[in-house]
RNA sequence: GGCGCAUUCGUCUAGGGGUUGAGGACACCUCCCUCUCAAGGAGGAGAUCACCGGUUCGAAUCCGGUAUGCGCUACCA
């Protein structure tokens, strides 16, 4: 590569940043800083129609939020600015009228009404669906006749009506175009935009990008932009074209498949370097075995020769055990920080705020093993918090237990712990165990009367260390109620 | 309708002419560990490599066709 490595991410802020979206910016951000090269944000803000106000923000804080930094773009600014495309109007203008003047585009008064008809008559006779080419051949009377009606055309690019246009794309290698299955798509519109085509196109040689990483939609579009290279006489950049990532039904990934902005999983809980892991995996892959790859590995490793030709279905359920195991790898300090606010933000209103820190920090040992996004901290751990427990009485009664033999052992229970000194680990389960014994009852039968009654539930962290945290008389009262529960059956 | 891309376990994928009776991961099942649930460990089940032809001594791997899926075919990106 003799070039310096510029790639971009191109986002449009007509939503929020949609995971397949976002893999796109992580291959190219990968791809950039393998070759210690520039990875660039532009902003695609050309369709003033369907801009969305806070998308922009979304999208650079889901960008930020997985590390992926960037050069150049948007608050970073750069020496090919601006990056907003809104504000290169007159690039594009130009670039237009210079296509006009060299025969390479021409201007078209069709209506849209016009155009519509057109197209459905086109669907109507199953014929090829374009632009019919009207006004590439008005007379010079009946350009000046439309422009004297005041009608703003639109510009459009005379595609050559013979030929191929082929390329060597990095991903699928060699793919041709007959030119005339291409019709003369818009460059710039009524309003004064430029189409996609226009923008990319003018951008990418503007800002000297070497490579462009873009979904596989697009790879259809790629000879009517290289037509534009060569009118222009710019030299094109090498394109790869990523594979789509789907939906579980095989459709484009859209909200109906679950969550598909990026923001949704930093609410639910998930880590941004599952995620990132995640999205890598999606498409490409380093061997045969490995799964779990840090930030640093995936850009030590990262190769377009590794990226697969076909969409890939997203799996929600890979990703939520990745999360976890991402999770478990933290230590226990960051995992602390991390869960506070959803602690904060997830548990029961009629909880006391602030949470307290040390107290969630002895929580913590004992459910970060049975926990799979940060999320789920707050309903898996809120009997830690709450004073009042709910459930079913019945569940208070392990295998072949009555109420009778159930409020016995508890009983017993309470009457051991009430007399014991050192509330710890150790002393619990010095008690308890033989108290099983004792009462003729093999452990199991013991302990799940009283996780039940302590924890509220029949599947929780372990018993001891549980009850420790909990402390004495929360544990003794608990008990009580359970027994309370038990008679008034 | 036209054009393009793709097609290996349910899903993500490895493998790109013989070492493959196709490897790994998620999910699923069994067992171990064990006070429950997890985590962890050990196993299991799961793919006629879309189909049909061809090339070859030999094809999941190369070629052609068919089918299916997806994408593009907008004054959207």
């Amino acid at each position: 590569m003799t070039k310096s490595v510029r790639v971009r991410y191109a986002p449009s802020p007509t939503g929020y940043p949609h995971v397949g979206n976002i893999r796109t910016a992580l291959f190219n951000w990968l791809f950039a800083r393998h070759y210690g090269g520039s990875f660039i944000v532009r902003i695609e803000d050309t369709d003033v129609a369907r801009k969305v106000e806070d998308a922009l923000q979304a999208i650079l804080d889901g960008l930020r939020w997985l590390g992926m930094d960037w050069d150049e773009g948007p608050e970073v600014g750069g020496k090919y600015g601006p990056y907003f495309q809104s504000q290169r109007l007159e690039l594009y203008r130009q670039t237009a009228e210079r296509l006009v003047s060299q025969g390479d585009a021409y201007y078209c008064y069709c209506s849209l009404q016009r155009l519509e008809e057109m197209r459905a008559e086109q669907v109507r006779h199953k014929q090829q669906l374009g632009y019919d080419r009207h006004c590439r051949y008005l007379s010079d009377e009946e350009r000046s006749a439309k422009k004297k009606e005041g009608i703003t055309p639109v510009v459009r690019f005379q595609t050559p009506l013979s030929g191929q246009t082929g390329f060597n794309d990095l991903i699928r290698s060699q793919v041709v175009f007959d030119n005339n299955t291409l019709d003369d798509f818009v460059l710039l519109k009524s309003d004064g935009y430029p189409t996609y085509h226009l923008a990319s196109v003018v951008d990418d040689h503007l800002m000297e990008i070497s490579h462009v990483l873009r979904a596989e939609e697009w790879l259809s579009s790629t000879p009517r932009h290289l037509l534009m290279y060569q009118a222009l006489g710019f030299e094109p950049p090498q394109f790869a074209h990523l594979p789509m990532i789907l939906g579980a039904d095989r459709s484009k990934l859209s909200k109906r498949h679950g969550a598909s902005s990026i923001t949704e999983y930093r609410e639910q809980g998930y880590l941004p370097e599952a995620m990132v892991n995640f999205l890598a995996l999606l498409g490409w892959s380093l061997d045969d075995r490995t799964e779990i790859l840090s930030r640093q590995e995936l850009i030590d490793k990262f190769s377009l020769e590794r990226v697969s030709q076909t969409a890939a279905i997203f799996n929600h359920e890979k990703l939520y055990w990745m999360n976890g195991v991402s999770l478990r790898e933290l230590s226990h300090e960051e995992l602390l920080r991390k869960i506070m606010p959803f602690l904060e933000s997830g548990l029961p209103k009629e909880v006391k705020r602030p949470i307290s820190k040390e107290y969630v920090s002895r929580i913590v040992p004992l459910i970060r093993e049975r926990i799979n996004t940060l999320a789920e901290a707050a309903t898996y751990a809120d009997f830690f918090f709450l004073d009042e427990l709910e459930y079913e009485t019945s569940m208070l009664m392990g295998k072949k237990m009555t109420t009778e033999t159930t409020v016995k052992a508890l009983k017993a229970v309470q009457e051991k712990l009430s007399l014991l000194e050192n509330f710890n680990r150790d002393s619990l389960e010095g008690t308890l165990r033989p108290l099983a014994k004792e009462l003729e009852l093999n452990t199991g039968q013991l302990f799940s009367p009283l996780r039940v009654a302590t924890t509220g539930r029949t599947a929780a962290p372990p018993l001891f260390e549980t009850m420790v945290v909990l402390g004495k008389e929360r544990c003794l009262h608990r008990i009580m109620v359970a027994i309370g529960k038990l008679l008034n059956k």
